[in-house]
RNA sequence: GCGAUUGUAGUUCAGUGGCAGAACGUGCGACUGUGGCUCGCAUAACGGGAGUUCGAUUCUCCCCAUUCGCC
């Protein structure tokens, strides 16, 4: 289901292939959010154009407005969005953090309010895994429960004990969902490992996490407030308790710099609604470092957003072009913004892999994290 | 020409005899496992002149401009 191709000498960096019912993928890979089946802006063509591997819808926000019942009749998400790669789906724990439907939650689930008709939801385990089921995603993710940074030692310790025992429910469910399909057709399930900021939360964590036994393993709870190293410390952390044969993915985490910190820690997955995000407020990713393309000094800029990148929206509009259509809230202005930024991450990443296949790669992260400073 | 009306940020409008407000715009920033024509900060104005008053953007007069009506 995953193995490791090449290693990298200086770091612990590695490049692998992550087998799925769908087809392969080769890690590292970065997944832009297509949370309702859509990544905001961009058609799955366009994504194939990029050579985006894989996405990641959510299971919550989808099963909100009948997506997850709609994509059955499908049969699956690979057929209603026509992305040809790997899907991902996340559970939806993450929406704990908003405050917008997350109402509570016990040891048994999680209570939502469905905002399209003020419904009631109680989402556990169970519920969770045949709602991804349903969507049949090539890879899902077991049921968290989210803590916040800011929150207590004790109450983020409650809520890692609580994560490790949905995991649990979680992996029973749907092992006996799976039944009787052939392996190299199932769905696989990675586990999700919380803990916050937290040595002997999060190893509590992993310890538990792994004896189930996952396809891969995901580090949950970042990109919340914590400092950069306060979280490579935990990854690192992580990294040292999975067994090396396991993908790991670093959930919800997407700026240059800590992918290619992340990559040299050996994690292989990541996503992060940031760059699509950023492209419609107007930051672009550049060789250079970020780039605030609204900025006044770009009016009359006839020159690409980056000199270097060989995108399509660099090849053929200028700054003054996307800066107009984008301080005019024109879709495609944010089309052309978010194609820039996803094409970015995805060239950063495979040229990571090629300084990883050279032997160069400790040097190249460091350059690029000298010019996001 | 006569009568009336209104002149406050770039715009549309509040308001006050004693520090002048909003919205939008503009500028800068933020955004990390949903999302927003998102969020945060900043910017900037009393048409001109005279008078009354301790003090006028506010009251009075004149001028200029606006809008409406009438000939």
């Amino acid at each position: 289901m995953f193995t490791i191709t090449y290693k990298d000498k200086k770091t612990k960096a590695r490049i692998g292939k992550l087998k799925t019912k769908s087809g392969i993928a080769e890690t590292p890979f970065f997944m832009p959010v297509a949370t309702r089946g859509v990544t905001k802006g961009l058609t799955s063509e366009e994504l194939k154009q990029i050579k985006v591997q894989a996405v990641i819808s959510n299971a919550l926000i989808l099963y909100l407005r009948n997506g997850s019942e709609i994509i059955k009749k499908f049969n699956g998400i690979r057929n209603f969005m026509n992305f040809k790669g790997i899907n991902f789906t996340d559970c939806g724990g993450f929406q704990m953090y908003s405050k917008q439907i997350y109402l509570n939650s016990n040891d048994k689930g999680i209570n939502f309010r469905n905002p399209v008709n003020g419904e009631k939801l109680f989402i556990t385990p169970e519920k969770d895994m045949e709602i991804q089921m349903d969507i049949n995603s090539d890879v899902a993710m077991s049921l968290d429960s989210m803590p916040m940074y800011e929150h207590s030692k004790k109450d983020i310790a409650e809520a890692t004990e609580k994560t490790i025992m949905w995991t649990k429910r979680c992996k029973e469910h749907h092992d006996k969902l799976q039944e009787g399909i052939p392996k190299e057709k199932r769905q696989m399930l990675f586990g999700i490992i919380q803990g916050g900021i937290f040595e002997e939360l999060r190893k509590k964590a992993a310890e538990e996490t792994i004896k189930l036994d996952f396809d891969g393993y995901s580090i949950g709870g970042f990109g919340l407030g914590e400092t950069i190293d306060e979280e490579f410390k935990i990854v690192e952390l992580v990294k040292k308790i999975v067994p090396e044969e396991k993908p790991v993915y670093l959930m919800g985490i997407g700026t240059p710099v800590e992918i290619l910190k992340g990559i040299a820690l050996g994690v292989d997955v990541f996503d992060s609604r940031m760059p699509t995000q950023n492209a419609r407020h107007g930051t672009l990713f550049t060789s250079k470092g970020n780039l605030k393309i609204t900025n006044e000094k770009y009016k009359f800029d006839k020159s690409p957003v980056d000199e270097k990148c060989n995108c399509f929206v660099c090849r053929n509009y200028s700054k003054a072009f996307l800066r107009y259509q984008l301080i005019n809230d024109e879709p495609t202005g944010k089309k052309l913004a978010t194609y820039h930024n996803i094409y970015f991450l995805t060239k950063l990443i495979e040229e990571a892999k090629k300084e990883i296949k050279n032997g160069t790669f400790e040097r190249f992260a460091k350059d690029v994290e000298e010019k996001y400073k």
